[in-house]
DNA sequence: TCTGGGGTCCTAGGACCC
DNA sequence: TCTGGGGTCCTAGGACCC
């Protein structure tokens, strides 16, 4: 069955769907501007892991101003100051406009700035996927067209794509760039095509032209790595990669290599679907100095774990795989996880297992960095009460699928007996099944 | 650029089962 | 007895994203 589809061959049954891409601008620098407006305009810095007037941590934003200084996100902050330095920190004599603004990450603040914009998301289109604090896909397709507006050559998806914008921009007050396209992973492209504070609308018969002189690096999936691989085959653009042979692709890059080349053909037939569960919950940190010392370690370990652990029991999660990660200077990464027999919400036990890990092989480690996750979630919610005893009959709940088909985070805290109870029993199948392990849950 | 923190998805090998 | 193939689960690592 050659390819379902080409990509000028105009769809099937279905008509062009209208995506929308809502990228805030420089968001934690935008919230900052928020409650302290003498930084408008001016070079901001929000970096984590900061204190004031030290040079830890990363840069996690920089306002536009602060970017023509060559301050980047990730970038670690002594870069930063090196190249900005902070407006305390300057001779009487200095230029203060050579100086910027430097404030650490407050994320609670921001997560109230981001619902005050996603109410106003979620009023604009029936289905919307939040990627991030800052970032969110919108289908918009029952609200608008791509017809043109009367006496006008803009499409009514621009003119609403222009509605969102302000509504945010008067209603909370930040800066949002905003894409336009067919498809999830153009609608992506445009929306970084002109910011900060842009519009960008690619029509249906305008995706393959608008991406084809892109760098290849615009593509959503294609990073440092596989830009230089990409490289050695010649493929620069995602005009030179939408030409490229599909299975050489394939058998150099995997499904991957396949997936890229069609989002570089304008290619994208995912539905923006709401954003599902989480997979895995995890905290880390890093020390000032790196450390081999086994008490040091040992006790941010435990204060990860009870973080984490606290993290999951908020959010009615139950866990069945605890995991850490080490990373030695300078900078390698190391994994391990234990799983368990069954889900568990065990603070106890997510400490003693990852004390666990982290003695068997990294007792007297020098390590940088030091994390504790959880993942292999299930969620006890009751949501499903109403169908008692959902999906026990399929004790695979492997694939997935994106788990529920809706269903709201609203009640945590609702009886969660029916859940516990599948979950047991999902337990004791398990335990039957699988080998060894089991002991793991027991004791420790 | 000597590197912060929170995630997702994919791959590959080994154990185990049928 | 030996061989084979398919499938699943687990762990670890890597690339990528914000």
């Amino acid at each position: 069955m050659a390819e379902e589809t080409l990509p000028g061959t105009t769809t099937d049954e279905r008509p062009d769907r209208i995506v929308l891409h809502v990228d805030m601008d420089c968001f934690y620098a935008s919230c900052e501007r928020l409650r302290e407006p003498a930084l408008v305009g001016e070079p901001v810095v929000v970096g984590m892991g900061y204190e004031p007037g030290e040079g830890h941590g990363a840069v996690a934003t920089a306002s536009y101003e602060a970017r023509k200084f060559g301050v980047e996100s990730a970038q670690p902050i002594s870069t930063a100051l090196d190249r900005l330095p902070r407006l305390e920190d300057i001779a009487p004599d200095d230029d203060p406009a050579e100086a910027g603004y430097y404030r650490t990450v407050d994320i609670e603040f921001y997560k109230s700035v981001a619902a005050e914009v996603k109410e106003i998301l979620h009023d604009c289109a029936d289905v919307v996927r939040e990627v991030s604090i800052d970032e969110a896909y919108l289908d918009v397709t029952d609200r608008t067209a791509w017809d043109l507006a009367p006496s006008d050559d803009r499409t009514l998806a621009e003119g609403y794509a222009r509605y969102v914008k302000q509504r945010i921009a008067r209603e909370v007050g930040v800066p949002a760039s905003i894409g336009v396209a067919p498809n999830m992973s153009t609608a992506k492209i445009a929306s970084d095509f002109d910011k900060p504070d842009g519009l960008v609308v690619v029509r249906p018969g305008d995706v393959r032209s608008f991406l084809e002189p892109l760098p290849v690096e615009e593509v959503h999936g294609v990073g440092p790595v596989t830009a230089r691989e990409l490289g050695s085959f010649g493929i620069e653009t995602a005009g030179d990669l939408a030409a490229a042979d599909a299975s050489v692709l394939e058998s150099n890059f995997g499904s991957r290599g396949r997936e890229l080349h069609e989002r570089a053909r304008g290619y994208d037939d995912r539905e923006v679907t709401p954003t599902g569960r989480p997979k895995s919950l995890s905290r880390e940190s890093a020390f000032t100095d790196p450390t081999a010392d086994p008490s040091d370690k040992r006790e941010v370990v435990r204060a990860l774990a009870a973080d984490v652990a606290d993290r999951a029991q908020s959010r009615g999660a139950m866990y069945r795989t605890i995991g850490i990660k080490v990373v030695v200077p300078p900078f390698d990464i190391s994994t391990r996880a234990r799983s368990l027999s069954g889900p568990v919400d065990d603070p106890d036990l997510v400490e003693s297992v990852a004390l666990d890990l982290l003695d068997a092989e990294f007792r007297e480690t020098r390590v940088r960095k030091l994390g504790v996750r959880v993942s292999n979630l299930s969620f006890s919610d009751a949501d499903q009460s109403s169908l008692d005893g959902w999906e026990s009959s399929q004790p695979t709940q492997s694939d997935s699928r994106g788990g529920d088909p809706d269903s709201k985070e609203s009640d945590e805290h609702a009886p969660s007996d029916g859940g516990g109870k599948t979950e047991t029993e999902r337990e004791t199948k398990q335990s039957q099944t699988r080998r060894g392990q089991s002991s793991l849950v027991e004791f420790d």
